[in-house]
RNA sequence: GCAGAUGUGGCGGAACUGGCAGACGCACAGGACUUAAAAUCCUGCGGUUGAAUAAACCGUGCCGGUUCGAUUCCGGCCAUCUGCACCA
């Protein structure tokens, strides 16, 4: 087909399904419906890129092949649209970041109707809209009200330089990816929201859910649940020091204690003859970034405080030292050491010289290593003889009894951080009042509306704090002077909850109605990149429960159902960017061969779980095997009349075609569109050789219409055209997908191999499903001339597969 | 360092629950049609030996194991990719 026919038939089709309203989900029926969603795409550069492509299409293709089951299906799209690339484009090109990202998001809404996208654009979410940051901020003080946003004082990348603070991917290397100077941690006052409190749902919940188990293992492993104790030491200045471990157990081999350089102890701990030097160890540690400092290859150093402490069980007086290899943030920022059993207290031991203390036998001074396998208890008076299982029992116990001590979880996973020195977001809906301190603001004073007029430019502050419109206000309060919060929300905070949006994307009076989310969601299936297993589909998770605990949904997972399509790479085999050179434009396929040849194209040629570097060698391959469709239907269509007729043509005609059908199916279902495509292709090939015989059976009319609606979901513009064609007023997409029919699968011959002692020696053609003595006589005469006087002592039969004589 | 994934022809990729490895394509080769080419159609196409459309052997990263039978399960390596980075 020329490519101009091709483009008028496109435009025509998506005309059909406009005025049809085929995307438009229909609220009156909720028994039969399916949620099915992309993860929205951020509109950083003006058009659709072949990820975006190798995302969308084929799960709209998915879409299509639901709807034809004759699901309700909601497939919504939408633009994920505040963020810093709009904002840095912005101080580079001047050009307002609204602007800009409103201008891309006109081009790739349109790229995506070109798609042939059945997307659901009445409920179309663009999160940088008043009428959605609106509710984003009512989501923030939902958080607020229950007690799940705070402030605290938390570190920043800064550059000095450039006045600025930056974001993990800014910083290269310790550096400024802007000017090159030396990055610093800062500390400042942010926002935070309190994910930790749902550690253990969070946990738990993985098991119920559909989705991948890498991405379910990458969760466990981000919310990091460990088990041990609590306990508390001593020091004069400072009182208790909890410390949490994972071994109670080996307290008796406590030596020394570390805590991370930034913990508030730290100055008072330390004396008059040790404070020039743990002032020096702190300010090394700002300038060591959290990477290096994480960084397995670090060498471990620390220094002493000139404190002591008292380890509680022996009463002896212990060392308390700083290092950066303790981290605030984890645990309570204190550990007790106990090298003879832990690698790196052994380390930091050995270089410090200090005392080790083996409690586990097992112990070996010249391995010069910690043992840290099992072993029975040795100096721990009490404990001595336990195994450690035991002696973890016994020692929370009497540590409870003596209220020094009790058993305590701890999480890996951290504090939700949200807030953000940047323009582009949206803005947190608190005000400052000297009178009534920190005040949210309240849900009818919402949104609190970014300015345009802003001199984005870093400058050392968040934007908007030189906005005086913005920033002075009235208190919601009292009514005197306030000052707005100037930071704005981390847009992690926008998408976690825009499947909420989704059902209900222009309510004015609320951020989406309870009624309606109930009986939409969960989302049935959800499809985006692996990329954001922890991060993303975390916080979504999150607010997702807070809802649910706030009484406004009634279920507490979001999204049922999850895939990860594959990453397709450059030609180079590396991942495509901008800077590597290695990008692949979609639009000159399109312009080449059609958005249909394009589409079956991403689901043919790869894998769709995995991706894999870009080739556009089989496109070609697609491009023919339309010609082909259309021959088939031209040739079909010059057919006068139709016969009864019902021979051997026919009927393995008929039988090509449920046997398509029924892998068709489950290829779709699992996104195994590759080998879906390939059995479509199959069944064209029998339709085309049918059809050079000259025949014109009924059977042939069923086959062919079946056929069209087969590639329909891959192929939706032209196969409209088609089914237009073949005399059908309405959409394709309102027919129902076909079945397989069970009596011709079943009345199917196959072949199965006959074996001797696991060697092929013929191949036999029995019905289907025959029985094991059935299979043996028919193999009786390929067996008995081999067996040059060999017994057969076992005989070996699948059903359907294979017929195995072991002979001796 | 830890965790997870992947490894199959020249290439993209198939293979249900352990049952004929290489479906469907690309590329390539030969042939038909054509004055010729393109397009199209037909045939072949993992490797070695072989005149062979005879036959045999080898073959799913490597080494071993379980099994009548292993791409699939188990153990140990190697390589690549992704994620997390000293988690007390």
């Amino acid at each position: 087909m020329e490519i101009t026919k091709i483009k008028s038939i496109e435009l025509a089709s998506r005309k059909k399904w406009k005025e049809e309203g085929i995307s438009r989900f229909d609220k009156s029926r909720m028994d039969d419906k399916f949620y099915v969603m992309d993860m929205f795409s951020y509109p950083s550069g003006a058009k659709l890129h072949l990820g975006h492509w190798f995302n969308f299409a084929p799960v709209d293709s998915f879409a299509r092949f639901k709807k034809m089951q004759g699901y309700n299906v909601f497939q919504p799209m939408g633009f994920d649209a505040f963020g810093l690339p709009a904002e840095n484009y912005a101080i580079k090109t001047g050009t307002h970041p609204k602007d800009s990202t409103m201008r891309n998001i006109h081009i790739m809404r349109n790229q995506l109707i070109e798609m042939g996208g059945m997307f659901d654009w009445s409920n179309e979410v663009i999160t940088c809209e008043p009428e959605y940051y609106k509710w984003t901020q009512w989501i923030f003080s939902l958080l607020y009200k229950r007690g799940l946003a705070y402030r605290k004082d938390a570190p920043v990348n800064w550059c000095d330089s450039c006045k600025t603070v930056l974001a993990r991917e800014q910083v290269v290397g310790g550096k400024c990816e802007r000017c090159g100077s030396e990055v610093r941690i800062k500390k400042m006052n942010q926002w935070f929201l309190k994910i930790t409190d749902y550690a253990e749902e969070l946990l738990s919940d993985l098991d119920s859910l559909d989705w991948p188990e890498k991405t379910k293992a990458m969760q466990r492993n981000w919310i990091g649940k460990s088990t041990g104790a609590s306990i508390i030491f001593n020091n004069d200045i400072v009182g208790e020091m909890e410390v949490f471990t994972t071994r109670p157990d080996t307290i008796f081999g406590v030596t020394y204690i570390v805590i991370a350089p930034e913990h508030d102890f730290v100055n008072q701990l330390v004396t008059k003859d040790h404070k020039a030097e743990v002032d020096a160890y702190i300010r090394k540690t700002e300038t060591t970034t959290e990477i290096e400092r994480q960084s397995t290859t670090h060498e471990k150093t620390g220094v002493f405080t000139g404190s002591y402490a008292k380890n509680p069980v022996t009463g002896k007086m212990i060392p308390i030292w700083i290092s950066d290899y303790v981290l605030e943030n984890y645990g309570t920022g204190i550990v007790m050491a106990v090298p003879a059993h832990d690698n790196r207290d052994y380390a930091f031991a050995k270089k410090y010289n200090l005392e080790i203390a083996p409690v586990i036998d097992g112990f070996n001074a010249e391995k010069n290593c910690a043992y840290t396998e099992n072993g029975n208890l040795i100096n721990s008076d009490f404990l001595n003889g336990k195994s450690v299982e035991e002696a973890k029992v016994a020692i929370i116990d009497y540590l409870v009894k003596q209220g020094i001590g009790y058993k305590k979880t701890t999480y890996r996973l951290r504090d939700w951080l949200i807030s953000r020195q940047r323009y582009w977001g949206a803005p947190i809906p608190i005000v400052y009042c000297d009178n009534c301190g920190e005040v949210i603001v309240p849900e009818e004073q919402l949104p609190v509306l970014l300015p345009y007029d802003v001199d984005f430019n870093p400058n050392g502050e968040s934007p908007l704090i030189h906005h005086e419109g913005f920033l002075n206000c009235k208190c919601p309060c009292c009514g005197k002077s306030a000052k707005r919060e100037v930071d704005t929300m981390d847009t992690f905070m926008c998408s976690s909850w825009y499947m909420f949006r989704y059902t209900d994307a222009h309510n004015k009076e609320k951020a989406f109605d309870s009624n309606i989310v109930n009986k939409m969601m969960p989302v049935d299936k959800y499809v985006g990149g692996a990329e954001h297993s922890c991060m993303h589909l975390i916080y979504a998770r999150f607010i997702t429960k807070v809802l649910r605990d706030a009484g406004y949904i009634n279920f507490g997972e979001p999204f049922q159902s999850l895939v990860h399509q594959g990453i397709i790479l450059g030609t180079d085999g590396q991942k495509m960017s901008k800077s590597k050179g290695n990008t692949v434009s979609p639009d000159e396929y399109i312009d080449m061969y059609g958005s249909d040849v394009f589409r079956t194209y991403l689901m043919f040629g790869f894998n769709y779980l995995e991706g894999g570097p870009w080739s556009d060698s089989g496109i070609v391959a697609i491009k023919k095997f339309f010609d082909k469709v259309d021959s088939c239907f031209e040739k079909y269509m010059a057919i006068r009349r139709f016969t009864n007729v019902c021979e051997d043509s026919e009927i393995n005609l008929e039988i090509v075609l449920n046997n398509t059908i029924e892998k068709v199916t489950t290829g779709f279902e699992t996104f195994q569109f590759n080998t879906s495509i390939a059995r479509i292709m199959e069944l064209f090939s029998a339709l085309k050789k049918y059809l050079d015989q000259e025949r014109n059976s009924y059977v042939l009319k069923d086959v062919m219409e079946k056929a069209i609606k087969l590639i329909a979901p891959a192929a939706p513009h032209v196969s409209e055209y088609y089914w237009e064609r073949l005399g059908y007023k309405t959409s394709i997409f309102y027919e129902k997908w076909p079945e397989a029919d069970k009596k011709i699968l079943e009345s199917m011959r196959i072949s199965i191999p006959v074996q001797i002692n696991s060697k092929n020696i013929a191949v036999i053609e029995i019905a289907k499903d025959s029985d094991e003595e059935s299979v043996i006589d028919i193999s009786a005469q390929y067996i008995n001339a081999k067996l040059n006087g060999r017994k057969i002592i076992k005989t070996i039969f699948v059903p359907n597969r294979i017929i195995n004589f072991i002979v001796k």
